[in-house]
DNA sequence: TTAACATAATACCAGATGGTATCATGTCAA
DNA sequence: TTGACATGATACCATCTGGTATTATGTTAA
């Protein structure tokens, strides 16, 4: 059971969450810079915040009364490794190239 | 909005469909080889087959009387595509080259 | 034809999820 | 000190989700 991928993988099935890690990739933001630019509650928001820092792909500092949201990208390393693993089945030219095998395998078995 | 990404996120926020894809990465496999691999009824594991082709990750053939589902990775492409936008902040040569950057701007700030 | 087989379809359940509203707490500034 | 402000905490709700069990349908092979 690998945690962070589960987390970080479970975090990014929400597209509210996916729209607030680009937005914190512009400049670190409070929960209200956050939520001002949606049209649901703070409260929604503080709860999408918390799965986000589940899932390690943001940390939070405390400044006086305001909570601050910093993009954790390297959370994502361990989603970009699974996806890239797939790399070898979707990359144009590696297909090309197994097609090219597959063809000299063939004219080899006749 | 867009779909595609949705569909394959929410796809793939669950680890047993993750752990699916990985199977089919080896080779097709009829639905009651797919649920051989786990401890949960066909039905469960047909759901999740269903949920994989809606997100376009996997695509289906009827042959007689089995279901053969075979893995369909161009699907992933949109989401190795909104992962590595966040290569720039966590690729650990780029962080060094930003870290130099800002010494050099503080230098200049003296 | 008929029995075994692979899958489809449906109904149901408990718990997670995304949202709201409301009230409490801590902090800043006049 | 006190009021405005930013966030925290809690309770509640409807819907989605991952699972089960059961029944139905189509297919193969004896």
């Amino acid at each position: 059971m690998n945690a962070a991928l589960q987390g970080a993988f479970r975090a990014l099935a929400d597209p509210t969450r996916r729209d607030i890690l680009m937005h914190l990739s512009a400049r670190d933001m409070t929960i209200a810079e956050v939520a001002d630019h949606f049209s649901i509650t703070r409260a929604a928001v503080k709860k999408h915040l918390t799965v986000l820092e589940e899932g390690r792909l943001i940390s939070v500092r405390t400044e006086g009364r305001e909570r601050i949201n910093h993009l954790e990208p390297v959370g994502l390393k361990p989603v970009a490794d699974w996806v890239n693993y797939f790399d070898r089945y979707w990359d144009d030219r590696l297909l090309g190239l197994q097609r090219a095998v597959k063809d000299h395998e063939r004219k080899n078995d006749d």
